[in-house]
DNA sequence: CTGAAAGCGCTTACAG
DNA sequence: CTGAAAGCGCTTACAG
């Protein structure tokens, strides 16, 4: 039975005679190093149970001026990979007693600074962000004023704070390689938009050395970046474009799983088939990869580890924040696998 | 430049040469209602946002027992329906002002109640609750109460409360009916354990209704509950044990998308090939019916409306609260569409 | 071993 | 038109 009559310390005092400052350091488990008596200790925590006190957030928040509450920005939740990740700190941070408030910023710097702002307005304890942002301004104001916070995903080579990332040009150039192996000279690579991101930025950096490395010359005209509002179309103009000019590349890399999904799309629509007509790789793996027809390669992200690490390090910098000592930035870069399937082509 | 330095009422007060008291009533609009002078209004205004000043939401909510928080509790923020749900419910509550507090239950009921205490213990002023409970007895208990919260996705039919879901019998129906519109009479139904929930009850009752309307016998063989830990497995048993016994159906009707991905899965490794071996269609669209070949024919869920109704209904509930009128219980149930696509094989 | 008291920052009667 | 004061429920020096 869920109560919603309100018990607070008082009533627990009143009722057993004591002082309010006992039964709150009972309850907080101080009452060894109180020295209060086991019986009367006793005789704390059961009444407390047996009304089933529980203490009001509100004041313990206004006076220990922590929320147990953590935040987490993403930019938008409902895509499978964010949605996953969101799950995994869900877990994570449960498991050590905190809550978690999870945000879509939609890829709007705006949205995603009055977010920042409501967060530490609701004064949670710490942020997990991936963040849309640019410029790295307002990051920076946090870690300039010590609030806890890990960036994840998405991060900044020109500012040194907590980051949890995957090896995103590793990964790329792996896919890349794996393609070229395969016989592969003209390979596409597709990145979504705003493409300042750095996981973007990264994905096409390892394309482009995975290229290199294979003494392959790189052209801008295999180089796309997709608008996130309209990859269908884009991708069905692109395909188009490339067949009438008659440069139709024979694979294409793909740098996220949303561009992934438009361009099965388009490539089913405009009857070309894979891996015969154009062989594709994807970053990112979603169901869909393991059942298309061809099942598609891809590069697995370990969502799981991503989420535990960014709260570990995000509690530690909590609690560390609690002791005033000072911030040590940790950064951890993971590593992809790729899932090989059935969606290149062995040429020649 | 986001601003950590608490700036509090007084500071603004004592800067102005005012009280706290006329402050607050500015800031909180009700400058007007007190004959506060245009101009004090003002300055307090001008001082307010240049100081940056955020009112501290622990102190609000202790003294005004609301925390502008709601809260979701669905079995699963990582799938897909849930996670668009839960997109939705988040944007339909930013815009009221209100934060949203997301929570995934697991189908233990366990983890449920714990989730709903935390809740309310967080004193959010109401929650969505997507619910894995079989007895209504807990959430009858927020009921008398008067806690705010609304039932979506699942219900209770011996329980009066509010509720957003959609028609999952008529949903159904629709679509056995069209699958026995192509000529097929041996169709099999696919429900998630756990069984109980209202879903996959009113999704089987539809099966059954359409197979009753056109006069074709139930049969206890074709309707298999998968247990949700081991989906793929299950499906493939149940697969072979119908090959061998002779009894192959020659459509499966599926209740709900994780079956319907263990299930694409299972027929895939066995080589069955939809719709020419088996036809197939499933409750709840996601992106790989629509690019699974053939793609897969589907009963798609309203799931903006059905979030935008519940934050409506909750609000409602919430304001009525605050002016201690009576609630009043209301209901929607919404329609569900089926999207026609290539995995209905036509009969004879 | 235990308690009285202050104070976190706000809102809201109440008083003038 | 405006302010002094109480109180929301907690934790934590401080005192004994």
């Amino acid at each position: 039975m869920i109560k919603n009559k309100k018990v607070s310390l008082a009533d627990i005092a009143m009722a057993l005679g004591v002082s309010k400052t006992l039964v709150s350091m009972v309850l907080n488990g101080k009452g060894d190093e109180n020295g209060i008596s086991k019986k009367t200790q006793e005789r704390v925590m059961e009444l407390a149970e047996s009304m089933n006190y529980k203490p009001n957030q509100f004041a313990r928040g206004l006076r220990m001026g922590r929320s147990n509450t953590i935040g987490l920005i993403v930019s938008d939740i409902s895509n499978p990979f964010y949605s996953r990740l969101a799950r995994s700190v869900e877990d994570a941070v449960s498991e050590s007693g905190y809550n978690l408030m999870i945000c879509s910023s939609d890829e709007s710097e705006e949205k995603e600074m009055k977010l920042l702002e409501m967060l530490i307005n609701k004064q949670v304890d710490g942020i997990i962000l991936s963040s849309t942002l640019d410029s790295t301004e307002h990051i920076e104001g946090l870690q300039n004023e010590n609030f806890p916070f890990v960036l994840i995903d998405r991060i900044y080579n020109d500012f040194e704070t907590n980051t949890v990332v995957v090896d995103n040009k590793l990964g790329a150039y792996e896919a890349v390689d794996f393609i070229i192996n395969n016989g592969h000279k003209k390979i596409a690579a597709f990145v979504i938009s705003p493409a300042h991101i750095s996981t973007q930025v990264d994905r096409l950096e390892g394309y482009k050395d995975a290229l290199k490395k294979h003494s392959i010359p790189l052209n801008q005209y295999y180089q796309k970046v997709i608008p996130r509002e309209e990859i269908y179309q884009t991708v069905c103009q692109i395909l188009t474009e490339w067949k009438t000019d008659h440069m139709m590349p024979t694979a294409i890399f793909v740098a996220n799983n949303q561009i992934a999904i438009g361009s099965l799309e388009a490539i089913r629509d405009l009857g070309l088939s894979i891996p015969k007509d154009i062989s594709i790789v994807s970053f990112d793996d979603i169901d869909l990869f393991k059942l298309y027809s061809p099942p598609i390669t891809s590069v697995i992200q370990p969502i799981n580890s991503i989420a535990r690490n960014a709260v570990e390090i995000l509690l530690d910098n909590i609690k560390i924040k609690d002791n005033s000592d000072s911030l040590i930035k940790v950064h951890k870069c993971l590593q992809t696998n790729i899932v090989v399937r059935n969606s290149v082509l062995k040429l020649g």
